[in-house]
DNA sequence: AACTTTAGTTAATGGCTATACGAAACTAAC
DNA sequence: GTTAGTTTCGTATAGCCATTAACTAAAGTT
């Protein structure tokens, strides 16, 4: 016989919750952030669609757990990446390369998470995975702080920015370091977005070589030592 | 009397083009891409909507024109500021600010065109931009070749790339000095793509300090003289 | 066994794209 | 000036979507 444990239902209902997200990012990858609708969820779940809102309240609640979901991923990801790598070797490599392979693997998630309509407006879409990167300078600036620019060499308005973020985390950056910090983000976001975006084809097939190319300069400018890929 | 010269038809057709595109400019602005509606934009012009499909045969067809107009008044924009720069001055450096200043005066138009799930699959959505700009670098270059790093440190698979796109491009740049321009091109609308998605708020309140100094330091790439803004 | 909660149904509303068809207006040729 | 053809618009319709309301059946609870 079987037994009617407490948790059953809810073990049930998180089944169906695994179906849903399932569902909703085979629809955005094969027809993109459009295909996801709640009549396409249920159909293919075999359900009617006013039955979804049993489990979420509005179309946009879904959507923000599917992109909730699949930031959660791509951390988890780059988190893992960082963690898994030998001690001789930089965190940091690591997590850049697994953040674009996740991005290549799944250009249509990627896309949803960084550059959709959806999420332009909730404001500050990817700060968390700056920090995340953030962090990872911070150590290496304790370890052995790498150069920067002289404080006379950036402007007062930018100065004044960079102090503050600088407070505003712990300061466990200098400003100036931050700004290299930033100019290294900004490229990785850069290349990753564009290629993404597609608006590398023009001049690469394949953004990977150039992207590899980007973290060899961005090691240098950390002063750590970049290693190629180990196949 | 009103004489029925035979120009007219198109002349009001041409006027209801243009009223069209206001108002789903207006749209998009006002509520996003999902805004513009042909039932929107009908509804405002006091028409139904199926007679909208005189002037478009679909809903894309319309964003499409709606993207092409607008991608005309940033190349516009650009290319007159390439123009009216002083003889002084390096023409590149007028037009990367009028590039910005486009973008941030029309966010919700940038995104549109640089990040728009819809132009997304359409493939080299900025290409035409990026041979704008490269176009400078050339000019740059012919006038005065800036350094460029050593050949063998860039990977073979990157080099050859590099190779393509300059044949491809008529060996206006050398491979060596393209990386230099996709390199400032990368940073460029790194910071104008993460700016419009809000990723950068994370770290600046304002960006426009940071992308005077980025522009600084793509100057002293490229040998060229940093001109700050004349006010 | 009676009550409550949960998960699902159908029906209905209103917005959207898109097509088909008809009426009016305009154009041009006779 | 009349007539035939073209262009532009409206209405009607079909199909998809989100969302709500009312209802039902099953499962869990007491």
């Amino acid at each position: 016989m079987i037994p009617s444990n407490p948790g059953r239902r809810e073990r049930l209902r998180k089944a169906v919750f695994a179906e849903i997200h399932g569902l909703a990012r085979h629809l955005l990858v094969e027809g993109g952030p459009d295909a996801v609708t709640i009549s396409a969820i249920a159909r293919a779940m075999g359900m009617s669609a006013p039955a979804l809102y049993r489990y979420y309240r509005s179309h946009r609640d879904l959507l923000a757990a599917l992109a909730s979901q699949l930031y959660d991923e791509l951390a988890g990801r780059i988190a893992l990446a960082g963690e898994k790598s030998g001690t001789a070797t930089v965190p940091l490599l690591a997590m850049c390369r697994a953040m674009r392979t996740w991005a290549t693997a799944h250009p249509a998630e990627f896309r949803f998470l960084f550059a959709s309509p959806f999420l332009a407006e909730a404001s500050d879409a990817g700060s968390a995975f700056g920090e995340l990167f953030l962090e990872e300078v911070a150590r290496i600036w304790r370890h052995k702080s790498f150069p920067v620019p002289a404080t006379n060499t950036l402007s007062p308005a930018l100065s004044e920015q960079l102090c503050a973020y600088s407070q505003r985390t712990g300061g466990r950056l200098p400003p100036v370091a931050m700004h290299v910090f930033l100019n290294g983000w900004v490229r990785v976001c850069g290349v990753l977005n564009m290629e993404v975006l597609k608006q590398l084809d023009f001049a690469l097939a394949d953004a990977e070589p150039f992207y590899e190319q980007t973290l060899k300069e961005l090691c240098a400018a950390l002063s750590v030592q970049y290693l190629p890929v180990n196949r």
